[in-house]
DNA sequence: ACGCCCTTGGG
DNA sequence: CCAAGGGCG
């Protein structure tokens, strides 16, 4: 007769390293069920963290049987579901991370309280973050709303070091039902060509760790210069996993530590970008309304055009502005899922400011679109990006997409990548764009590159005249 | 209370 | 050099 197994919920943490609710479960020395619950959080996913999260399990599954354990898919409320499993398997403890958004928040808590009365023991567990957010504090005991405060609160704690990887997970004597991933199409929103996005996907965990060895032996130590050319692959890319718990932040902050103590130059900046993902689940923690609502109210008043299929609008979703920065940028997410984060303050500035649409609807297409989506960080991006969010950026200071283009993609290399229209020989990323956009668009390489939509220096005024008739 | 400071820029 | 306002200690 073996002990009891313990249910560990699986939903953003897609990893068996460096996870303290699977070490935490392992360490009991009782059977191990891992379970992910389809839930409708999951539903109302967009359609590329869907479909990447679709992948993820895929993956971990077959990481699970690896060892000798499976992954138990089951669909429906989550509380319905580990009650019925709770029920099938005896199990008398249900074991997860910790995630942070309000719904997420409002979900565990009921679910835990509800475990909890008919004596199952519910347990929470950190590893998402490197620092809880109720743990950072001013002086005067209130939250941080400027970067560079933050930082120095928690630039000398310590990280937890990372937890090793179970050897083995014990299985229980019989195994529960569970539904079928196929059968759950969560491709189906990927109305784009999946096929075409698929090769730039960093599937996983061994993926993901190769990733951060690479880049902390031949990028990290140039990476303050080169993360911010988009043509150069100078970043840790590592958004993806990280928003999906494929490595932990724990492990990224180690390796980046260990690289500036060889001196490595550019290993500070990398941990404060660390930081930067740190500071926006703070944010979200303490004003969760920064998902939904301008940070700052004065701005509520802001004439934002908020159509959403205006022309300007699906030019910019389209990368058929005519502003080449842009256009390559929102190509590239396209194509890839992700974009450059140079890309991502200019495509922002350009739709909030020369475009004056409202942040929202730029933050609802990365959500579609991008598979590294983070809540907390796309939230707080725009934010930044449109002058509502805190410690943003003024808003007189409008990116000029054109003299930014000179200055960071000179020879450009990126534009060339991304833009196939009008070149003789247009790059096979370029011509991938049109594999991968819905033939609705009516769109062909063949055709004339646009003229701008909203030129850059004109915008420019555009966006000063707004923000001065709104009276600062 | 008060002074210093504020990721990524433009002209 | 510009520039508003507020966060932070």
């Amino acid at each position: 007769m073996t002990n009891p197994p313990v249910l560990i919920w699986l939903r953003r943490d897609f990893r068996l390293s460096d996870h303290p609710a699977l070490h935490a479960a392992c360490a009991t020395g009782s059977p191990v069920i891992p379970v992910f619950i389809h839930d409708d959080p999951v539903d109302a996913l967009g359609a590329a963290p869907k479909w990447r999260l679709g992948l993820a399990l895929e993956n971990f599954q077959h990481r699970l049987e690896g060892l000798g354990s499976r992954l138990i898919l089951r669909r429906g409320a989550a509380l319905d579901q580990l009650r019925e499993l709770v029920a099938e398997t005896g199990a008398t403890s249900v074991y997860w991370s910790r995630l942070y958004d309000p719904a997420s928040v409002a979900r565990d808590t009921e679910v835990k309280a509800a475990l909890k009365a008919q004596g199952v023991m519910a347990k929470s567990f950190g590893g998402h973050l490197m620092f809880e957010p109720w743990t950072v504090e001013t002086k005067t005991g209130s939250f941080y709303k400027v970067y560079t405060p933050f930082w120095n609160a928690v630039k000398n704690r310590a990280v937890d070091a990372p937890l090793t990887a179970p050897s083995k997970l014990p299985a229980p004597d019989s195994w529960p039902a569970s539904e079928d991933l196929a059968a759950w199409h969560m491709d189906v929103a990927m109305n784009r060509g999946a096929a075409v996005v698929r090769p730039h996907v960093r599937l996983g965990e061994a993926a993901a760790q190769a990733r951060l060895a690479r880049f902390i032996d031949e990028s990290v130590a140039t990476y303050d210069c080169t993360r911010d050319v988009p043509a150069v692959d100078g970043t840790s890319g590592l958004s993806e996993n990280l928003s999906l718990g494929e490595i932990s932040a724990h492990q990224c902050w180690h390796a980046g530590v260990r690289a500036r103590e060889e001196g490595k130059r550019g290993a500070e900046t990398f941990l404060k970008e660390l930081v930067w993902r740190e500071f926006a689940y703070h944010l979200m923690h303490h004003t969760p309304r920064i998902l939904t609502d301008n940070w700052k109210p004065d701005w509520d008043g802001f004439p934002w055009n908020t159509d959403d299929t205006a022309a300007a609008v699906v030019a910019w979703k389209q990368g058929r502005t005519g502003i080449a920065f842009v256009d390559a940028a929102m190509r590239e997410l396209y194509v890839t899922g992700r974009m450059h984060n140079r890309g991502r303050m200019i495509v922002a500035s350009y739709l909030t400011k020369h475009l004056l649409t409202h942040w929202k609807i730029g933050q609802a297409w990365f959500e579609q679109c991008l598979i590294d989506w983070d809540p907390a960080s796309n939230a707080m991006g725009w934010q930044w990006s449109a002058g509502s969010g805190p410690d943003a950026t003024p808003y007189f200071r409008v990116f000029n997409p054109v003299t930014q283009l000179d200055k960071f993609d000179g020879n450009r290399a990126y534009a060339n990548r991304w833009i196939a229209e009008g070149k003789t020989d247009p790059s096979p990323d370029a011509l991938s764009y049109f594999d991968a956009i819905p033939r609705s668009w009516k769109l062909s390489a063949d055709d004339k590159y646009p003229a701008p939509v909203v030129a850059a220096d004109e915008g420019r005024k555009v966006a000063l005249d707004a923000y001065e008739n709104k009276g600062f």
